[in-house]
DNA sequence: AATGCCATGTAACCGGTTACATGATTTA
DNA sequence: TAAATCATGTAACCGGTTACATGGCATT
């Protein structure tokens, strides 16, 4: 039950419309959450019904026209609440180390034009991070907003540095050994 | 669609029943693909129908009866394309993050214990990789199918390695910081 | 008037989660 | 024979994905 919560957070740093929420999901937002604007627009209305925000009363509320929401009280309380509630970590889901293994028992054929292009894709949003902390991070000021801003950027960064650094590991692994089928089970 | 791929890979690398794939996905396979084992029989049964797996004819077919499987030759081919298909990556989605990104909003109280917590659990699954490590992969000695499972658990390892790290800065920034919520929007 | 874009939605589907049901086998 | 455990399943739900629909506005 996240998105809920990414959508309040979202509207607490900046009232905004559907088509606006997904933007920002689509950048920064997104980066560790993502959503569709079916979504977006779905959990706008639960929102909306449940008293956690409310349509800003300036915009008619017609089809095809904007209507912007902002945070109630009891939003923010909840918010505060699913922040501070213990959750355990879910359960990793990578198809791409399950595909290594499954080449350990069909062989690697076809497999090495994969990884690099996930290469380019992780040192692609690499970059990307990176820019964005050169931007809004310079050395030397940091807030307690920005301390917690910061280091979420970090996590960005050090985890595509890592699949990154995992990639070129496998890559070379792959290269150097048969195409094939390896030899049948044990 | 990886869940029918991981049950192939499990099954080539050992036929078996569905309560013993159910324990294998706890184990080993599930690190990177769980899977519960109402999943795993509602695809047994799928993958039996596509004409990908059978059951092995010994034992008899009732309910409360153990049914073993294995794989078949289009289920092996099945399985090689999968590996070889270009598969672009799924967003990430990390309530962790998110939950930082909402306590510099409504503050950093009741965060620090869950932190400890993730910090710990984190902990132990790295311990649990480095002996998985230790007993599986010893030093010197690698073939072609060894290679691509240890770089599978590599991975495992240098994840959790980047999240005991990540989380012991994260604990001691949120430690410095105030506990209320920081102020008002910009 | 036609085209294209902005903005908000509806509907169907699909995989994962949770709760429950049922039969067979073992052990107290 | 009662309880516990092994083993296989069914059903309802829920969030995310994909495809499509509709209205308003700007440009040509």
């Amino acid at each position: 039950m996240s998105l809920p919560h990414a959508i309040l957070t979202a509207l607490l740093e900046k009232p905004s419309s559907g088509l606006e929420l997904t933007r920002r999901f689509d950048r920064s937002i997104g980066y560790f959450w993502s959503a569709t604007h079916q979504q977006i627009y779905r959990e706008l209305g639960k929102l909306e019904a449940d008293g956690l925000i409310r349509a800003l009363p300036s915009e008619q509320p017609a089809r095809g026209q904007k209507k912007s929401y902002e945070v109630l009280a009891a939003g923010r309380a909840e918010l505060a609440r699913w922040t501070a509630a213990s959750q355990d970590p879910k359960p990793h889901r990578d198809p791409l180390l399950l595909r290594l293994r499954a080449a350990a028992v069909v062989g690697t054929a076809g497999l090495e034009d994969d990884l690099r292009r996930h290469l380019e894709l992780h040192e692609k949003q690499l970059a990307e991070y990176r820019e964005i902390e050169r931007r809004d991070f310079p050395p030397g000021r940091d807030s307690a907003e920005d301390r917690l801003r910061h280091l979420v950027l970090r996590a960005g960064i050090d985890l595509e540095t890592f699949w990154t650094q995992w990639l070129r590991h496998a890559l070379a692994d792959v290269a150097e050994l048969p195409d094939g089928e390896p030899a049948g089970p044990a």
